[in-house]
DNA sequence: GATTATTTATACATTGTGATACAAAGCACA
DNA sequence: TGTGCTTTGTATCACAATGTATAAATAATC
């Protein structure tokens, strides 16, 4: 049941900008933590607070998508994210494979924050012949000559890079042309990628770099 | 001995834009490639495909800092290095405390990543007397109590946030009382911080939860 | 039911950022 | 030395993003 003043402007007639696309992860965020705690009705006011932002950014942006909110009222919690979720693509779970079982792909496999998310992470690959064949959180690693193959079988959308520099590029060519389209790297590199596809970087020695310029 | 050409922009006479900031150490990155190449001069073109951005904006990024480059030749390679270095503060290395030694803070204190970079974690810090008084990675854990005091006696400058998402704001609180002015955060989740503390948050779910919309 | 309080959605103004274009400067080579 | 080629630095333009202001809608109160 769609309320009659739910006006989709989603229907892709312009692109939604990029930043905008990347704030509304914050909002379900802050939706989740105000549903639990009880709260039925948001205003752009209360999520600007949290998320120090002013209130116009975020009806803005909420307004690429459409109409959610009630004037004199605000926005129903429950709704809004539900609607959002289903937006980003949300209201799913998400496969995906890690590449790469060294220090670094061991902690991300094991890092809880993902399956409650709904990520899960199927299937774990390496090169090294030490490595594939053992199983690690569960995993049974693989060659990475199985990639292909398993993406379809498992229908992996996601892949996550935690190979050393040296072979990061690789290993996302190989990911690219095994299909996967969404790529987040933890390789200290700027991959190069084919339109269509997207990447993400977790990089903490760039965020470290880039502060230190405000100390001094 | 300073080239005369050298004109000085990063006077402080107005602030440089934040993205800017945020780009330089992929600049650095680059660069460290190209020399250890063996490179000696590098173009905003040979920069711009490395990094898929136009030459015209590196130009004009690095023109907010001064005259680096040579029209008809490009930029020295290891000159450009060292100015930007010295610009971000990368030209000494900075001191750093872990907060949070689960498995996430574990993870950070071994991570190779950060001493090369010249960052180093000097001290660990936990608030579970489960952990505190162990030695994990050569690093005796303390309790939160003490943060202040090691602050100021190890001259911790950078603050790393490991912490459940339910402590994150309070152990942040805490360093800001302590006197840090940077703050690495790998809780989900948006924390307050006062003007003059500098944030990054380092968030893959946040990452993955932005480029699900790009699927479908 | 009329009046006052809120709060959204959006039109409009302002600011910020990135792209384009080109003059000035250096290099290469005859 | 002169000519052509390259590449920077920057002025200018175009557009994207943010902030301001307000009309329209709802709720609350008397």
């Amino acid at each position: 049941m769609t309320t009659p003043n739910n006006t989709d402007n989603s229907s892709s007639e312009f692109p939604v900008p990029e930043v905008v696309i990347q704030r509304l992860p914050l909002y379900v965020r802050v939706l989740t933590q105000y549903s639990s705690a009880g709260e039925e009705i948001i205003s752009s006011e209360q999520l600007g607070i949290r998320l120090q932002m002013t209130p116009a950014q975020i009806r803005k942006d909420l307004s690429y998508f459409g109409r959610f909110g009630k004037q004199g009222r605000g926005y129903d919690v429950a709704m809004l994210e539900r609607q959002l979720r289903e937006i980003l693509g949300l209201d799913r779970s998400w496969n995906a494979a890690v590449v790469g079982m060294g220090r670094l792909g061991r902690a991300v496999v094991s890092y809880p924050g993902f399956a409650p998310e709904g990520f899960k992470i199927l299937a774990a690959f390496d090169t090294s012949a030490d490595i594939v064949g053992k199983t690690i959180s569960g995993l049974h690693v693989q060659s990475i000559s199985l990639l292909t193959e398993l993406v379809k079988e498992l229908d992996l959308k996601i892949g996550i890079v935690t190979v050393p520099i040296d072979h990061a590029q690789e290993v996302i060519d190989a990911m690219v042309q095994a299909g996967i389209k969404s790529i987040l790297n933890y390789a200290p590199l700027s991959p190069q990628v084919p339109e269509g596809v997207t990447l993400r970087g977790i990089d903490p020695v760039l965020s470290l770099q880039s502060m230190t310029y405000y100390i001094r």
